[in-house]
DNA sequence: ACCATTAAATGAATGTCATTCATTTATCTC
DNA sequence: GAGATAAATGAATGACATTCATTTAATGGT
């Protein structure tokens, strides 16, 4: 029999299989390496083989700990749900601790657009970040005096707003050029024009910001001792 | 060498590679093959195989005329669009006018929702239909007396409360019930309940309908002769 | 009428994924 | 200590979308 592969110089021996001394994995490091990961290269890259190369793993090991990829999208949405800051709802007024949360929500996931038509979808139990987060909405929303019965509809409505003002950053600023077809559309031509006439902000959070007052102050007008 | 395979009764002579005698295929049959695929067994099963399949071509037949399956969404999309019911912008008020294109827009897209992160940020050039209900829309705003630089921020800002709301109406009714840590979330539990306590129209649709309204009352203010 | 070009199909790769499974081996439990 | 269990490996599998060389019929120019 030759000699046995001799553990070079500089090479670190590649591992074997077999429980090792210490595990590498759990959820927690597998949810840091994945948002790690997306920060880095964004989601179009975030593959279980590359996840698994980040924690110098094989692939299929991290079937241990999870049970699909989409269960990894779980994981980090609730860590990402920990990100939005929904201090306001203890420190300022109702209003204001709307517009907070609002604007932090769609920022933190306008980087995540990707979760989104998973997390609408999926029941919150077991994200306890997220829960955490509707927990200290609803109680903010409680403890201004809002109708009891309102307060979830209330806050899915803002959620649905968020989560499409979400999509919406990402988009181009010529989203609305008519292009070959403009002649049949002199209305919307006109309308985009004038906007871009005007051009300060980002046409994106003026629209955030106009749809945002508009929902704060219609459902303003729900709380005691307002009417 | 055996004798050919004979064109036996019943079956079809399988065609042959080469030009056709009359082209198969174009972007209306793809776009109504998908969407009847889609209506039929939903957006899993869209496949290019399965359209090819249903075409009854070579899935690598598609490519003469769509560039990607993306390309192929983007039809879908556009077909899609038509559906919106943009009609009351000639007929009703303002308001009116609002809110039945807006049911109408959520109910559709909900039926749709893999399209959302696509077109939320395509441009909307060489989608005909798409931008004629756009057309159709500002033409309404700018009818209603609403001011030029603000229709388009208006009409993003609906549109996303509308997409998120599509996302909504699929979520499962429990999709706030806090499961084993309902013990750290009273304030979210005690809101659920008492929603379900009133418990007539889907949670999703008195949702939509709760910030619809506050959309349309708080852009209406900023109307031509409403003070 | 001929011939070169082009359009529209085929079917056989390719490459990228997620996921499964038999196997290995260190650690834990009784 | 023996047996069970947990956590890793690496080699399949099976969906997919997409590409490409090839085939063949229609078309357009001379």
């Amino acid at each position: 029999m030759p000699a046995p592969s001799p553990a070079s110089a500089g090479t670190t021996p590649r591992r074997r299989a077999g429980r090792p001394t210490a595990a590498v994995l759990d959820q927690t490091v597998i949810t840091k390496a994945a948002v790690d990961l997306i920060n880095r290269k964004g989601y179009e890259a975030l593959t279980m083989a590359a996840l698994a190369k980040q924690l110098q793993v094989a692939p299929s090991a991290l079937y241990n700990h999870v049970a699909s990829k989409d269960d990894v999208m779980l994981l980090i949405e609730d860590h990402v749900a920990d990100l939005v800051d929904v201090s306001a709802f203890e420190t300022e007024p109702w209003d204001a601790a709307v517009r907070r949360w609002a604007w932090s929500y769609r920022d933190v996931f306008s980087q995540h657009t990707p979760l989104i038509p998973i997390i609408a979808v999926m029941p919150v139990a077991n994200a306890p970040k997220t829960l955490a987060m509707y927990e200290a909405v609803t109680a903010g929303f409680r403890r201004a005096g809002f109708p009891q019965e309102q307060i979830i509809s209330a806050v899915v409505a803002l959620e649905a707003f968020i989560f499409g003002a979400a999509f919406d950053v990402n988009a181009p600023e010529d989203i609305y050029d008519a292009g070959s077809l403009a002649e049949r559309t002199p209305n919307l031509n006109a309308a985009v024009d004038s906007l871009a006439a005007q051009g300060h902000k980002r046409p994106t959070d003026v629209a955030f910001s106009l749809g945002l007052e508009a929902l704060i102050s219609g459902f303003g007008a729900l709380l005691a001792g307002k009417g």
